[in-house]
DNA sequence: CATGAATGAGGCTTCATTCAT
DNA sequence: CATGAATGAAGCCTCATTCAT
């Protein structure tokens, strides 16, 4: 989401999407702790050539999740077209703790930075997505009509830094999943 | 769990006490990127005394760890005593939940040092507590049989982890967790 | 005193002036500290424009004092012509108290750039021109005939530097020069 | 002035010693703009060390301020008792000058620092100290009734700051003042 | 043993200057 | 010529750790 009132150079926007690559990579692998020069040498430029493009390493992490959530939304309007309005929230539940490693960045950043940054547009629009799917897994009588909005985001957050921080494996996702579907499904 | 070869002076170990508390309140506070000095004055301590006790930081933290794991452990004790088998598992949910924002200093803790700190013997003994409570609540029929320890661990470490970065509140602890055990109770 | 050896360009000596008002306003109101790029953005021109007139900052700074000597010894001239010999030289002196915010950025050059900018030439020029001013002054008997160029210019520094560091208002201005005029008028 | 709730320790206070000379030195030869790191290397410590007595550079600054004008204000209770009430003023504005680049720091953080430092407590001790010495002198009658503290304080500013950035030589220190105290003396 | 001063590597950020577009 | 992105040295400051008192 660059903000472009002027296109911007090509080489410019190139070095831009290395440099988010790499924060992403490295503050997957080690954190928003990580150096603001270690992302730099991740993306083949100098500390500065960051800098210019994100004034502080409060801005870049904001931005990396701007795209993470970003891509969160995309993924479940994807679902919503190709799965059954009764199975697509457990397919995103499932994608989701899939690409945990992934999201790992978005919860730690949730977590670490908390009042700092802040980027409610972003989280409110990905609420509304799941809103959706929600609904439509209620209207197919999938969910319970008693499940509401925040504890399905709560229990999606949960499990997504459970697979993060625990390190789940395959069998283990699928057996835990498969209780928060039971706990999500109808009640007999 | 003072390393004992020679018994320690009693002053010594009242510092390694307080040292140890300011630790779990400034950690839990700040995160684990709180300065040892802060650890130090909090404790009412200089900060040769803190390395003095804990040549590390890292060992401060995983001492840390254990404390609370030790408490989690006791904390399972006591339910099997003083709650029926079919709801203990239940109520250490809870309770852990409620008391999560103490907790937070250990999934932290968990995240942030990841490989660097191990202390499985602690965990180790927390599983097989939690081990119990799983096999009496399924004994008494308020879990179903097929689900296991690993998953239970995975949901309790994601719970845990949901409510304090997400900030549940009361309402939505309660909300979260019947999903849970609606996932976890027999089939109907 | 733009180095003409080829014309120069109507749009590149445009530019060169812009540069050069603004690098007066900005080293003015933030001290010789003042940041290249902000010269530039007040200038509107970009950054590689300032380097490209100026190779270097401190080829900026020393332009600049050329361009306010220059204007001082313009001043003298034209108090020369306008105002009585007798009084020209302390009009000259009120003068440039009265503007002394203006020549901040002389004085602020001269000291903080020291040994780097060396511009004799332009030194040289007021200098002779105020040593019309001091003969005039002489001649008409308003100053005694024992006070010598040096430290005329010698106070006039001062009293410049005073002002603006001092941040003189109009009293203490008039206050002031009164003490420095009665030194240099006639004994008794 | 080391604020001493606690006595400190002896090597402590030596090297805040150290540093604070170093830094007088530093800042006098290369100004305000000096590197603390060139501060700490001059003091023979580390750069932590500098940071530890002096959390802020501008601490630092404040701190050397605060020193030289109370050095100011000895000098001039020195005169005071050792000089004729006529002259003590005099002596002061000699002496001033001929210090003038020991004062070069004051001047200049005076003018750099500006809004940033403040210290008005040694500035208001400084003044009251000159008031003293001007009122003796108008007592002796080797000062005009109708000079005022601000335009001597203005004076004294100006001529130490002129002195500095001017390189006078002695020659014209004395040139110089001889104007300024033809200035504040009897009118004839 | 406790104290707290000293160390110095490392992090964030700014800015003069260079160079591809 | 102008543009503005890239560079990288350098500055300020923090903090885990060591060591003299």
């Amino acid at each position: 989401m660059p903000p472009d009132d002027k296109p911007m150079r090509a080489d410019a926007l190139r070095n831009r999407n290395r440099i988010l690559q790499a924060a992403e990579q490295v503050f997957s692998e080690r954190g928003p702790a990580a150096s603001t020069e270690e992302v730099a040498n991740r993306a083949g430029v100098a500390i500065g050539t960051v800098f210019r493009h994100f004034p502080t390493k409060a801005d870049l992490l904001r931005e990396i999740m701007k795209g993470l959530l970003a891509r969160l939304v995309s993924d479940v309007e994807m679902l919503r077209r190709d799965r059954p309005p009764g199975t697509a929230l457990f397919a995103f539940f499932t994608t989701l703790v899939a690409q945990a490693a992934r999201q790992k960045t978005v919860l730690d950043l949730l977590a670490e930075a908390g009042t700092e940054l802040s980027i409610p547009d972003a989280v409110g629009m990905l609420e509304r997505s799941v809103d959706g799917l929600l609904t439509s897994a209620q209207d197919a009588g999938t969910v319970r009509r008693d499940v509401h909005l925040p504890e399905v985001m709560a229990l999606l957050g949960a499990v997504c830094q459970g697979a993060v921080t625990g390190g789940w494996d395959e069998r283990l996702q699928a057996r835990t999943l498969a209780v928060v579907f039971a706990g999500l499904g109808p009640a007999t």
